[in-house]
RNA sequence: GGGGGAAUUCCCGAGUGGCCAAAGGGGGCAGACUGUAAAUCUGUUGUCAGUGACUUCGGUGGUUCGAAUCCACCUUCCCCCA
């Protein structure tokens, strides 16, 4: 199977401009090719982790990636896909994520002489002069087209304001010089960059009357419609401060039944016979494909041995003896005792299991928190701080946060 | 530039002087059922405290015994006209 073809059958492939032309050039590894990630947090995310897969699958087959970090660009703010703006950030902020984005990906991407090539749209940006700008690239613009785009349609309502309606020809202007400073030919992204590849493709036509491509990649979403990748305290992180490996893995371990091959499909490199043997697996059964996708994507994303260490911990607490050494852990100072006791709620909030003490009593009253296996009801409940040295305690809240916390 | 409207607890959205910590829905959490799945049913969903206190309804002041609700100013947003 080419390249592309199994892209394809990944389901990786949303739009394409021109797929034949497309589909020989990535095959032939003749495409030199960018994909822009905008340093909007200080950690890229599994959106971003999909594009940089797609690179390196492009790499390997001989093509030339280049990444650009979006130092420029977030200083505008991209509308696309969302209902209202975004709030503006700081330079310092932008500098900051600029620089983490940039050590996350070099573990992913080998960068360097013949490798890949990593780029920040603010060196070329940031000097632009406005007026000549305005009359470089003004005119291959039409106002008419721009307000039809599919990007901007979700704000004609709310509103948009001049700052986001100019992030279009900022990227369009990146791609046009990519095109000029290294051949880059095609341009690839998430679906919702569509509109903005097409400006760039545009002008690369008009200004130079060459042709360039675009590909976008399909957004991994669950079987509700909704974008995966996120949870209820916001994304999953691919730094490993923020979304610990084994909350990472725990991730994928439960992601619904429905979506498990697509996951397999769109987000590992395990071949698709294999993959599509798992797809025949039912019921409970298909535990196993989850544990391979969770397992999968954590080695990949943290190694092999983060990989190893969390599903082993998963293993422990789910279908072993509940207790594992590696689980989650808070520590508690001689300090925050009170009459050389600790009360549950204080452990509870300690150990983040739950938000507030209010938060841990209601848990508490709805017999959803256990204390070394034992269903706790007393919402009073005290440890000395003999039980609460050497191997600590291990409190369950609900049915998968565990937390073991320990006087220091 | 002129005119009109809006801002409510995680989200949407009721509430027009005390009965409002604030209806309803969504989402979240917990329990039952399960396969660390989905669906379903039940409970719960500001904080601190054993039934009471405290903080909350864009911001700041004011009226009042008492304000999410009334007044003034400010901020932001939307719509219509230019």
């Amino acid at each position: 199977m080419t390249l592309f073809d199994e892209l394809k059958a990944r389901g990786l492939i949303a739009q394409t401009t021109d797929e034949d032309e497309i589909r020989t050039l990535l095959n032939e590894g003749k495409a030199t090719f960018y994909i822009g990630f905008d340093p909007t947090a200080d950690s890229l995310h599994v959106g971003h982790f999909m594009a940089l897969c797609l690179m390196k699958r492009l790499q390997m087959a001989g093509n030339r990636p280049i990444a650009l970090i979006g130092g420029g660009t977030a200083m505008i703010g991209d509308p696309s896909g969302r209902s209202d703006m975004r709030q503006m950030m700081t330079l310092e902020a932008i500098m900051h994520n600029s620089e983490r984005f940039k050590q996350q990906m070099s573990r992913f991407i080998e960068f360097g002489e013949g490798k890949a090539i990593m780029v920040n749209n603010a060196d070329w940006l940031m000097k632009l002069n406005y007026v000549d700008m305005l009359r470089e690239v003004g005119p291959c613009f039409s106002v008419n087209n721009m307000l039809r785009a599919e990007c901007y349609k979700q704000r004609m309502e709310k509103g948009l304001s001049f700052l986001e309606f100019n992030y279009m020809i900022m990227q369009s202007y990146d791609f046009y010089i990519l095109y000029q400073n290294y051949g880059c030919n095609m341009q690839f992204g998430g679906d919702d960059q569509w509109s903005n590849m097409l400006g760039g493709m545009e002008l690369i036509r008009r200004k130079l009357g060459k042709n360039a491509y675009a590909m976008t990649i399909t957004l991994l979403l669950n079987s509700e419609g909704k974008k995966m990748g996120k949870t209820q305290s916001g994304a999953v992180w691919l730094d490993p401060e923020k979304t610990t490996p084994y909350e990472f893995y725990q991730y994928w371990r439960n992601v619904e039944d429905s979506d498990v091959i697509k996951c397999l499909k769109m987000l590992t490199f395990l071949p698709l016979e294999d993959i599509e043997k798992m797809g025949t697996w039912v019921g409970g059964e298909l535990n196993r494909a989850k544990e391979i996708l969770a397992y999968e994507l954590t080695k990949l994303v943290h190694g092999q041995a983060k990989a190893d260490k969390a599903q082993e911990t998963a293993r422990e607490i789910f279908s072993g003896t509940g207790v594992s050494s590696d689980m989650p852990t808070a520590y508690l100072t001689e300090d925050e005792l009170t009459g050389n006791c600790a009360d549950l709620l204080t452990l509870l909030v300690k150990s983040g299991l739950v938000q507030s003490r209010s938060d841990g009593r209601r848990a508490i009253q709805q017999g959803g928190v256990e204390v070394g296996g034992e269903k706790i009801t007393d919402t009073g409940k005290t440890y000395s701080a003999e039980q609460l040295r050497g191997e600590g305690i291990v409190i369950k809240r609900g049915k998968k946060a565990y937390s073991r916390v320990i006087l220091s």
